[in-house]
DNA sequence: TTATTAGTTGACGTTAACGTCAACGTAAAT
DNA sequence: ATTTACGTTGACGTTAACGTCAACTAATAA
């Protein structure tokens, strides 16, 4: 499959300043037609990943630090064991990131109690 | 409990140029004794909120007005309502993040089993 | 008394992640 | 033939979230 730059803007909702943006920082390499860069799937998958990223609060860089995680070449022992701490630091990270999330919805769970109660309340008044 | 500018810097690995540039935004309002700031428990609560909500990639307005959903004053029945609904279109954002997350971690257990998959197969070669 | 420590208010600098032109090329549609 | 659509490369502008002085005050320790 190959995309143009406003197939993918238009697919996620982003301009081709930013397509071309996250290029000049070196986190896609489309290939070019003469003088115009075509997608391939790839390229559109490693996109798809900035933007979860995005998503998650990470800088472009972290993002594609993280991407390398799971795209690096398996080279040699050494480098594998790298990988494996490097891997396992950052779902550490994660893990806290979930634990946090948790529990803002938790309290966001507790706001929403608070406030119907008191709209229980609310009601009781008037029709007393 | 009371507590000065650094106290709350060093307890959260901050500089007080942070704390005082939240204050700045109108995100924190510490009193004053003469012209130095005094922090009571509450702000204190309200700085770590903020801090949680960077650690999950949130804008300090955003922090702020997720703060808000739960510091309302329940006041009359229409503004309880709003802020239900607030708070329930925050919570169904907040699942996404939690299933980008998920989805995250999933991508990086995979990567580390074809790690640790590889780092077999090296072993094997090696030892035959 | 002097030096150190903690605080204050500006004011300007900085970085990331784009937005916003301008000026141009090319290819298809009217 | 020319408008329209889509693409390109600069280059400069912008916002958030601080960092980094500088110049000052007030309290405390040596």
């Amino acid at each position: 499959m190959q995309y143009s730059i406003s197939d993918l803007a238009s697919e996620f909702d982003i301009t081709t300043r930013t397509i071309r943006f996250y290029e000049e920082k070196g986190l896609i390499s489309p290939i070019r037609d003469g003088n115009v860069r075509i997608y391939t799937g790839a390229d559109r998958t490693k996109l798809k990943l900035i933007l979860r990223g995005k998503r998650l609060g990470f800088s472009l860089e972290e993002s594609n630090s993280i991407i390398e995680l799971y795209n690096h070449d398996h080279g040699n022992r050494k480098q594998l064991e790298v990988l494996l701490k490097r891997i396992s630091e950052k779902r550490e990270l994660l893990q806290m990131q979930m634990n946090d999330l948790e529990s803002l919805i938790l309290d966001l769970d507790g706001a929403e109690a608070r406030c119907v109660e008191s709209l229980r309340k609310n009601t009781i008044k008037k029709s007393a």
